[in-house]
DNA sequence: ATATTTTTTTAGGTTACTCTAAATTTATTT
DNA sequence: AAATAAATTTAGAGTAACCTAAAAAAATAT
């Protein structure tokens, strides 16, 4: 039905939607976003528009179709399953998966992947803390907090993280910090907002507010 | 490197070249196989050749280079351990997992594959019992019999199956024939040379020289 | 309310892979 | 050894997905 390229495009523009709540996605933000010049971009929409993909309007920017949307959630689905697999089945690490999924989530067959689900034990979490879609297309959608935004002494469990490269992720690596992982505040610097925390039962340091930032936790 | 469609064309010179021992693969071969027309071969074949992955002169056929044979079969390794972990993993049938495979085998890291060859325990054949490269591209070279060949009273395990469309497959399951079954021929009519045979320990019917052609066993 | 800047679209091209129709080469028959 | 048939290549074209440069529209600043 849909090339990997319109998949990639409808993905693009669902993650888009979701940062800036609902509103049109430009063509510029696609474009930074793919790495792929407005030009091209323009192109695209018009050919996902003659698809009754996404809404587009001439200098107004996109927003997805229902049916639109049921697609790229099932990109979604594909991507955090495959991440899931790649972790828990052949222990790769979660810096390293996002790429792999990149491919596998363009693998067509729906039996295939409601096998995988299975196989997994239909989780609910991917690597990343990020919900995996049901093969309906419903996610878990608990309301997380900030770390940066925890009061001193209050605690939290890792739930998700925001900034998801590779090089972030390694970093978290060397803190010890990885989805489920308890962190508490005991200091913040009022001048950079750096924090003070304990990681588990264990070790004590310092992050940049910046660090913090792209850390969720559940209370 | 090479592109999914150079990697289809490579796996499909391969196969043609094993099947006529070798011998140069020509143009409308290549166009049978694929499905592709001849004038479109032609193209691929010229692309190939300045990539020095087959050797090429015009009308003359083509034949692997040393690099393209690597390459080709690197994707069939991929292609079989993929099959396998379908199988074995993902509980589909032998008839069920070639198409799948055909996606799953351009997937392109190299460690996912070695991580997943170390997953399914470094197996050694594929479920239509295929040998399986190892990462260096050697693969086990057991010499099979054909079914046909067997004398009356002449038992035989089966180790693959050359035909593998899916329905000729699926018949196979009708009679309980898979690899490692163990037959034993009874009979053999004279005429159309169809056997009467027994399948594990339990039934005993007759087949056609036809399918039995297509079964190769172990002694 | 104009002028300037930014964003987006259009116009015209390129590459990868496919096609049909015509030309050429090789193989087979007579 | 021609003549005919079959296989292969060339020529010309189309679609998908990209690009750069120029034009047009929308947003922002004066
Ligand atoms: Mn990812
Ligand atoms: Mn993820
Ligand atoms: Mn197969
Ligand atoms: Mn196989």
């Amino acid at each position: 039905m849909a090339s990997l390229t319109e998949e990639n495009y409808l993905k693009s523009i669902h993650s888009l939607m979701e940062k800036s709540s609902s509103a049109p996605v430009t063509t510029n933000d696609l474009s930074a976003a793919m790495k792929i010049k407005a030009a091209s971009v323009t192109d695209m929409l018009k050919k996902l528009s003659a698809k009754k993909l996404i809404h587009y309007k001439k200098y107004q920017g996109v927003l997805l179709t229902h049916t639109g949307k049921l697609l790229a959630i099932s990109i979604i689905r594909k991507h955090r399953l495959w991440e899931l697999f790649l972790t828990e089945k052949l222990k790769f690490s979660w810096d390293q998966v996002h790429e792999m999924a990149e491919e596998l989530e363009h693998v067509s067959s729906q039996q295939l992947i409601e096998r995988l689900d299975a196989f997994l034990g239909h989780p609910k979490f991917d690597p990343h803390g990020d919900p995996i879609p049901d093969h309906n297309g419903k996610m878990a959608d608990y309301k997380f907090f900030n770390l940066s935004s925890l009061t001193i002494n209050e605690k939290g469990k890792v739930a998700t993280v925001i900034e998801q490269q590779p090089s972030f992720l390694k970093h978290l690596n060397k803190l010890n910090i990885k989805v489920g992982t308890t962190i508490k505040v005991l200091d913040r610097v009022d001048f950079d907002k750096s924090l003070t925390i304990s990681v588990g039962s264990s070790s004590l340091f310092s992050i940049s507010n910046e660090i913090a930032k792209n850390i969720l936790v559940s209370k």
